[in-house]
DNA sequence: GAAGTATATTCCCATATGGGAATACGTCAA
DNA sequence: TTGACGTATTCCCATATGGGAATATACTTC
């Protein structure tokens, strides 16, 4: 089995860089196709299937505007990742209670364990 | 090219499901790759896969114990992409300033688009 | 309709993948 | 050492990939 497709989810497409840059790009404003290409020095092709990724999942919305078409962002869909990755925070932030009885269990171990080597 | 390597950073490494769920399962305590692949409903030597790419990126560390692997959190690794995504909070929380203006920018071109259809 | 601009899709390819199966490695018990 | 257990690695494969090149589609102006 191969790995999952990158339209399968938000944290499958914004794994890739390009991605994360046309998600950044779209803070300041809708773009349309060429301006993203030409920030990201990667071809008119290559940005469009990167944004049909990002559209695929819901990360952009698209609309037309005379010749051009203006991507825009739709951060909603990375509200779950928020969330998700939100909820290791108090494992990366030390000082609190939980981290502490683990290192307290982790100390047990070790003494069943030997010591140093 | 394909795609990145899966251990090429944590937003790749978290991609795929079975590890965000390995992830999620060592947020209790530190645990064996039996007791993971158990859980997760996959083989041994899945599993194992999966924890070295994750032991790749940082996001665990191993210790022996026994004849065992105890496998645990390295949490830290997932915090630049809690900041990233976090840069990206004040565009699904509706009711702040720069969304105001980016809407009324998007009506300003609406109305030099013509209207309904 | 024809020409021009902006974007999307298709075709091609080397490569990494995740799972299964088989096997190698490391540790413990006797 | 032998046997048993826990884990890691290797081999195999169908599949999706991102980029490049070529082409199709859409809109605008003439």
């Amino acid at each position: 089995m191969p790995r999952a497709a990158t339209t399968s989810d938000a944290f499958n497409a914004i794994a890739e860089p390009q991605r994360r840059a046309i998600l950044t790009l779209l803070k300041a404003r809708e773009r349309p196709v060429g301006y993203l290409a030409s920030e990201l020095g990667i071809t008119q092709p290559g940005t469009s299937k990167h944004l049909r990724v990002l559209r695929d999942v819901g990360l952009v919305r698209v609309r037309q505007v005379g010749q051009r078409r203006l991507y825009g962002l739709e951060a909603q869909g990375l509200q779950p990742i928020h969330e998700w990755v939100g909820g290791f925070e108090q494992f990366w932030n030390e000082s609190f209670d939980r981290l502490n009885e683990y290192v307290k269990e982790l100390q047990r171990e070790e003494q069943s364990d030997g010591g140093d080597g």
